[in-house]
DNA sequence: ATATAAATGAAAAGCATTTTCAATAAAAGA
DNA sequence: TCTTTTATTGAAAATGCTTTTCATTTATAT
């Protein structure tokens, strides 16, 4: 069984939450996709699988998911919440495609780096950042066209 | 007069658009001030001054001085976006305080260089960038309590 | 002064997110 | 297993900010 579930478990455990068969799907496919979800994409997966869960069901379990470390939620600051796997995922930036709608993830540990001595340089104490990078990616630079994904 | 203004001038003949009483208090307002105003904070502020003038006028304004390059909208991920200004101003970033909600301006070249040489490193052809670190600020560390500001 | 098209303000609509609430179901104990 | 307790669910409504609509007003050119 894969860690994540542990986590959960533990998670629901302590807090004297429960199990319940909505959950385990809405987390399944959650686990199951790698892309960056916004809460209707999710729906939507879900919707496709079972029809009688509800949207405020996934919302609510993505903020449990989120509450309990294994989803960490980005805002691209395009009016829509995405949820992207936070366990066993190093941080990390993102290159947004402008034209595809990708999100590229980067590490530049020099970046990480340079930022912390930023803030200290300000006397800030610094807890969390977040670093997006708009443009084109390297696919849709060679097709001309667009196409979305 | 401020080179803002002709600024705003020429891209209102231009365009053939016009100038009212309402579009030049609500200038006015934005230029005198050098915080990062939401919509909510600027009608307030046009309010106090001219009760006639509606909410919908000042969001109408603020577009407009972002089209013409007066005015840059940012979104820190809180649900509201704000506006400062863009004219004479140069490209940085933000520390952003959790416990006051200040914004302190910040520029780190260094950062800047790194970040296009990642983005060339992924075939990223970038156009915009966004970073901001959240923590706690100078002041608000020396003090224990809180004071918004 | 008149004509024309832009601008305005109030109200309504959009839209993602969040809350409410009555009904349902999970888990613990008898 | 049956019962009790309390978390959970789904539909609908509420929220909060942004954006549009539309009838009226106003700026500008003639
Ligand atoms: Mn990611
Ligand atoms: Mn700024
Ligand atoms: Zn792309
Ligand atoms: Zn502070």
């Amino acid at each position: 069984m894969r860690k994540e579930y542990e986590v959960l478990d533990d998670f629901l455990h302590s807090k004297g939450l429960r199990h319940t068969h909505q959950r385990k799907k809405i987390v399944d496919i959650f686990l199951s996709t790698e892309k960056h979800v916004s809460l209707d994409d999710l729906f939507k997966l879900v919707h496709k699988e079972d029809r009688t869960i509800g949207y405020t069901t996934v919302y609510r379990t993505m903020r449990l998911l989120t509450d309990c470390g294994l989803s960490n939620e980005i805002d691209f600051g395009d009016g829509v919440s995405r949820f992207e796997h936070k366990f066993g995922h190093e941080h990390h930036d993102h290159l947004v495609c402008m034209k595809c709608g990708r999100f590229i993830e980067v590490v530049k540990q020099k970046i990480e780096d340079l930022q912390g001595r930023l803030a200290k340089e300000h006397g800030f104490l610094p807890t969390a950042h977040r670093l997006h990078i708009f443009g084109i990616c390297k696919r849709c630079q060679s097709r001309g066209a667009s196409s979305k994904g």
